[in-house]
DNA sequence: ATTTATTTTTAGCTATATCTAAAATAATTT
DNA sequence: AAATTATTTTAGATATAGCTAAAAATAAAT
């Protein structure tokens, strides 16, 4: 069985808003995320029912089937997979590879897919740090904690940025705090939260409570 | 003005049937050409006539205008990117690329089309040896010979073959005449015309006229 | 120069994916 | 509990892109 474009997007945006299939999700939601109105959602609800990807009952709202829990997350690996290689092989910025990726992944080529994990070495996280499901729909997901709430000398990993816009992303870049980075909490400054860290061992930065809050680490 | 995926593929036809929108083309061939009815077709000519790609006025046929053929070669120029990366950088074989192309050439941006470009290192043939347009849809064309056509110590680079099925092909890679190596003519059987030739400056390798006949050589 | 055959176009239908406006259902408030 | 409000669905459009069957125009053959 296969999907439209459309259906496709409109499964990733559901799983999204579900949380992985585990919640109910309003039509009206879906419509606000798909920025269409709430009577296109209910007419592609009641096909994507008849395809069994979703279970609905009409007025009552709808649960993700095991089915279009593999859909969604074929698509979100073929998307992620997609902004690894814009940002690591033709330079993309963070902020500019969504759109592309957007496109990118409604190629259709199970090949193409896997030798092209295979070209970006079979990466397990995506440029702002989000997982990327393996060819089963396997999610490693980590362990994370905002960076603000980390002690003095624990270490770990930047995976993730909460806040994605552009000015904050080119801020992170700027001083050199790009997921993937390893820091160690050097001090914190009890009355603002702010703290001081130290990034790759080399650089030292202080940064407020606000910004460190928008920062996801994997500690190790 | 913006084309849809559908309308790319037909202009994309129609530049080709047309040789680069010098001919006129018949509803019939281009129906024959996109596995679709002349009844489509008519319908898609109106439409492609309003948009000002082509003139056309219905029972006389159709000329490409302009602007037609600028949109036509970025279509071109983008399949052909894209067939270089996925056989060079993903190790596609000639023969698997074209389909997965044909997706990939409707991908609209142009900075991706940039950075691919650069990423591959501005080639100007794909892996057929067909020339790739550049950005302003240039395309630098090279004189061809015929493989069986050259004479002995005449010297060139292999730039096309004319029949690309799997087998030929296969063929192709294992004696090691791909699209780029270097040749040289060092005999020339009289009776059946067939040729003795240089590879690369290292293996030499008998070919029959009927093979050298769908190789296409850039003289030099 | 008619007739016949071929090619091309039109008319009307189907499916996808959107929309607006109205109707139906569920939730909230008084 | 009834009335009001909010949410969701249906009904009926529109646009794209294909189809079949029939009509119209052009080309070929007698």
């Amino acid at each position: 069985m296969d999907l439209t474009t459309a259906e496709e997007n409109y499964l990733k945006a559901i799983y999204h808003l579900s949380d992985g299939g585990k919640k109910s999700v309003a039509t009206n939601d879906i419509a606000a995320e798909m920025k269409n109105k709430p009577a296109s959602v209910s007419d592609m609800l009641r096909k994507l029912g008849e395809k069994e990807v979703i279970e609905y009952r009409k007025y009552y709202g709808l649960q993700m089937t095991e089915s279009g829990k593999r859909f969604a997350l074929q698509t979100i690996r073929k998307h992620r997979l997609w902004e690894v290689f814009l940002v690591e092989k033709l330079n993309f910025a963070w902020d500019e590879v969504h759109e592309v990726a957007e496109q990118l992944e409604h190629i259709n080529s199970a090949l193409l897919i896997q030798r092209l994990d295979s070209y970006l070495n079979y990466p397990k996280f995506d440029p702002h740090g989000d997982p990327i499901p393996d060819e089963f729909g396997d999610v490693r997901a980590r362990p994370r904690v905002h960076l603000n709430e980390m002690e003095i000398n624990q270490t770990g990993q930047i995976v993730a940025v909460k806040d994605s816009s552009a000015a904050f992303l080119r801020y992170l870049d700027k001083v050199g705090a790009y997921i993937g980075a390893r820091i160690k909490v050097l001090d914190k400054v009890e009355f603002d939260g702010s703290l001081e860290i130290l990034v790759d061992q080399k650089k030292t930065l202080f940064m407020s409570k606000d910004v460190a809050g928008n920062i996801l680490v994997q500690q190790s």
